[in-house]
DNA sequence: GCCAACGTTGGC
DNA sequence: GCCAACGTTGGC
């Protein structure tokens, strides 16, 4: 089992959207970025992924959900009316991979960027170094713990 | 809204 | 294969 933590603007889908539909399953799709992509291409079924806030008034990681599907090609890569439409992209050879997963627990408050970033134990993790873009990332099994004793 | 940092594109 | 130009990300 392997540990992650993905960026989501809460606009599009936040923990709360997992919340409010605990049994549903929820397609993270519309991930373009190749660094990105190949993480995806390495979540299994059990895998527990932070969701972090980005790019919105509270910033943070809001809670955790799990994977419930094995990494398979984006859907909405082959989707001509998607936002995530790919024209070079072809069911025989897909370019971008998409993962199911469903709500596993919010935090009881949200762990802040600030707090993470002032954590020495988390210094090597992406989300906290200047400049990064990288919108899913692996979480180290000793990050994942200084990261959950947070909260 | 600003803008630094980054990834991608395309001409050469 | 280099690199300038461009578009995007994401914190502030």
């Amino acid at each position: 089992m392997t540990r992650w933590l993905v960026k989501t603007e809460p606009d599009e889908c936040s923990i709360d959207d997992f919340a409010r539909s605990p049994d549903i399953a929820i397609v993270w799709e519309g991930v373009r970025n190749y660094q990105a992509r190949n993480f995806i291409r390495d979540m299994t079924v059990g895998d527990e992924v932070f969701v972090y806030h980005s790019s919105c008034k509270h910033i943070g990681i809001a809670g955790m959900v799990t994977v419930v599907r094995d990494a398979y090609p984006d859907p909405a890569q082959f989707d001509s009316k998607s936002d995530y439409y790919d024209a070079k992209s072809t069911p025989d050879n897909p370019r971008w991979t998409a993962v199911d997963m469903i709500f596993g627990r919010k935090f009881p408050r949200l762990i802040t960027l600030d707090e993470l970033k002032v954590l020495p134990q988390l210094e090597s993790l992406a989300l906290v170094r200047k400049g990064n873009r990288l919108s899913v990332m692996p979480v180290s099994d000793d990050e994942w713990k200084t990261i959950v004793s947070l909260c």
